[in-house]
DNA sequence: TGAGACGATTTGATCGTTCCATTCGACGTG
DNA sequence: CACGTCGAATGGAACGATCAAATCGTCTCA
């Protein structure tokens, strides 16, 4: 008997396909395929392994496979620089629903940043260039998205959440939610209460996503029989802006002063909320609000804000269905996929 | 001249070091010091095969390396399911940071959640043998962190955000934020504004942490020679409890009922808030109410809530270094680093 | 009975990098 | 001039998995 060490003998580390094989008295590659092509085995054999592997607390090492079959079942996912504001509550939710849906496919997500806001590729293209990561999962598509055109142009696959408002002729696919129709409900809603004057607080014009949540009121107004005029306001996403535009469209005469508002986020809704208490309003009874994204402030403050959640679970389910189809070279038929979200009903309306 | 590619010639998938090497005229390990060890390299050389490096833009496969030095530069974070409430909230906050502060050390995160929360390793094994990351973060310490236990006595690397409450000899780094001097912060400023009558709105018994936090209460009410007699208040971290516990809190005759209330968690401060505001009651003029955790919602809630922040930026700062001591196999002086929280003022105070 | 087909398993090569040992050339020294 | 030293660069092997092709035994059928 020699006392040399045996070469799958590897004294204590982990174990390795040839350890396995060892156990089970198999070749490393019928280990192999008792992992990954269970069939080709005849079924002794497979059962064998598998208490094998069972016994020795095998798991495939995740480097050699990423190696040889040159994926690492990674997605990458940007977290830009933590604003404190409602839009990153609700990434929150959408990440824990990402992290859940890609589990389901074998994939897990990995997280990193950008120092500057200015350079649009930075870090998609280093962790491309390494291979780290399979895809991408894009989602800061407000601001006009300068990352879909860049990836889609360098042929990485990835799915974006949100709309490619830009450019009608996109090819990758993407989810999104419809806020205008989210918008509608909104809308019909307070109207269904018995409001006639219902003012927009949105975002500036240059925002496209922000023109489509302001076509839903626009649109729903009309269809009631209602006028839109001097009930608009738009300005940047915060709580200031709200308060402002609050205080302005409500210092007007009595017949039009607006008795609803209808909101393009919850923080701009929380900025109303602000004013109308200063002026010894009551939401929900002077007033009613609705706001946009279900955010935990809404549902938490008091009076606690009617708002459109958008359905984030979804939303990652079919991001992920994206990328498989993708990852798998299958053709895509629908590019994308619009989805519709619902209204939380709370006390301010 | 040959026809046939040479080995180095990988026709248009991405360069490897032998590309490089290929294109300065040296060898593949001649690039691999360029990048790892750059000082054994002659000046002239070095710029060679960096101008190489940069033309073909290449960037080291990830996996090979991660294969060959047996690790990945990864660092394993479990979400668990996802809970709309404040602390989930708080974790985005501490999740932004960490993904910063791992970037500066090299490393990237990498997300994980559990199906049950049952089975405390669920999640953590298998990453842990298909050595796919390096370390895990562990932030879930509030309940007891049965994973800390686990993880320790299979000797994996790993940070905690939160003490090692139950086991005093714990092993493991960890870092903290001060909760008793959080809310001793908070006391000492309701005091300080005249309130004589100070509520502690908690968590139950069975949290280490609540009871942490409620001795600063307690400490300092005492400091101040004030009573804390049927001014304490403990059940769930909800809204609703929060409300329940300001109702009956207040439900006693005029000199013994409280003018302030300092609570365990913006959640349940978000409860004291309501019934104030059901009670007719003013936050910040007619009672003072202090949270903890600095949520969104207590930034643009109406009145705005002041709330003990953590200093989350710092710590996962302190847990990055931590991890690199404990990943580069240097001794650890001291295990555990308690950071200071600072108080938010805002109108409830 | 021998050729061919087929199912089950094995063997050798490979992915791209880093570790290890060696080689090469230049230089100072006895 | 031979020798040892030292800095700089090189070539072979290895990490642990999968791919591709070869092998072995069994079965079918002319």
């Amino acid at each position: 008997m020699s006392s040399l060490a045996r070469p799958t003998d590897n004294g204590g580390s982990a174990p390795t396909l040839a350890t396995v094989a060892d156990e089970a008295g198999v070749s490393r590659q019928t280990v192999s395929n008792a992992l990954n092509s269970p069939e080709l085995l005849r079924p002794d054999t497979l059962a064998r392994v598998q208490a094998a592997i069972e016994k020795l607390g095998y798991s495939p090492n995740r480097a050699a496979r990423n190696l040889r079959t040159r994926t690492s079942h990674l997605v990458g996912l940007r977290v830009d620089r933590a604003v404190e504001d409602s839009a990153n509550a609700l990434m929150d939710r959408f990440v824990h629903s990402l992290v859940e849906s890609t589990k389901e496919a074998g994939y897990h997500v990995l997280l990193f940043s950008a120092d500057e806001e200015e350079d649009a590729t930075e870090g998609y293209d280093e962790l491309l260039r390494s291979a780290a990561v399979d895809a991408f999962v894009v989602t800061d598509t407000y601001r006009g998205n300068p990352h879909a055109a860049w990836l889609a142009s360098r042929g990485v696959p990835f799915v974006a959440f949100g709309r490619p408002w830009e450019e009608a002729a996109a090819r990758h696919p993407w989810v999104d939610v419809d806020g205008r129709a989210g918008v509608e409900l909104a809308v019909d809603h307070v109207v269904g209460r018995g409001h006639r004057r219902v003012a927009w607080v949105g975002w500036q014009k240059g925002s496209l996503i922000g023109e489509d949540r302001r076509a839903g009121w626009v649109d729903r107004m009309h269809d009631h029989g209602l006028s839109t005029s001097r009930l608009s306001a738009r300005g940047d996403d915060t709580l200031e802006f709200g308060a402002r535009a609050a205080h302005a469209l409500l210092d007007v005469a009595e017949p039009d002063r607006p008795t609803a508002f209808v909101c393009a986020s919850d923080t701009l809704a929380m900025g109303v909320l602000r004013t109308l208490d200063g002026l010894g309003l009551r939401a929900g009874r002077d007033a009613a609000v609705v706001g946009f994204d279900d955010s935990i402030a809404a549902q938490v403050c008091t009076p606690a804000l009617t708002s459109v959640r958008q359905p984030l679970e979804e939303v990652a389910v079919e991001v992920v269905r994206y990328l498989g189809e993708l990852l798998a070279h299958r053709p895509i038929p629908e590019l994308g996929r619009v989805l519709t979200p619902t209204l939380s009903v709370r006390a301010t309306s």
